[in-house]
DNA sequence: ATTTGCTCAGCTC
DNA sequence: GAGCTGAGCAAAT
C-alpha cells in the first residue's frame, strides 16, 4: 500500500489529509512510470496499491491531463483483456503494445507480460 | 465465451 | 441525499 494519506508541507508545519481523488490520479501515473516498456500492468493492481477500486483507475486514466507522459496503454483488466483507451480505441492501444514488444492475441495480453508492481516496490 | 451480480467514487439533479 | 454511470471483477452458466 503506497498513499492512503498525504503529506503536505506549509509553513505552518506539516499536515496530513485524506487522499483525494487528485491525489489517487496522480499516484496513478507515478507508478505507471514504473512499468517499463513491454511489460503491462493491470487495473486491480493499481486499485490494491492505491486502496481504491478499479474502475476510479479507469477513471483516472482516461481523465488524464498530460497525455503521452502517461502510458495508459500498459495497462490492461486483471485477467489480461485489454479494456478502453480513449485516446484512439483499442486499436491504437493495441498497436502501442505491440510496438513496445507485447504479445497481443485478440485484445488479450499473455500472463507473462502483466508485469506485478507489488514485486518490483517490494525489492 | 457469455451472462449476472457486485462494487465504489464521481457526477448530476 | 438519491440515482445513474463506468477504461472492472469474479462467479456461475
Amino acid at each position: 500500500m503506497i498513499a492512503m494519506i498525504v503529506m503536505e508541507s506549509s509553513n505552518n508545519g506539516i499536515k496530513f489529509r485524506k487522499a483525494k481523488y487528485n491525489d489517487i490520479k496522480e499516484a496513478t501515473y507515478m507508478l505507471l512510470n514504473l512499468v517499463p516498456p513491454g511489460k503491462v500492468t493491470t487495473y486491480k493492481e493499481l486499485a490494491i496499491l492505491l486502496s481504491t477500486s478499479p474502475r476510479v483507475i479507469g477513471r483516472a486514466l482516461k481523465e488524464n491531463n498530460k497525455p503521452i507522459i502517461i502510458p495508459c496503454h500498459r495497462v490492461v483488466g486483471s485477467n489480461g483483456h485489454l479494456k478502453g483507451y480513449s485516446m484512439g480505441g483499442l486499436e491504437v492501444k493495441k498497436r502501442l503494445l505491440l510496438i513496445e514488444g507485447v504479445e497481443v492475441k485478440n485484445y488479450t495480453v499473455p500472463k507473462k507480460y502483466i508485469l506485478k508492481l507489488t514485486d518490483i516496490l517490494m525489492s
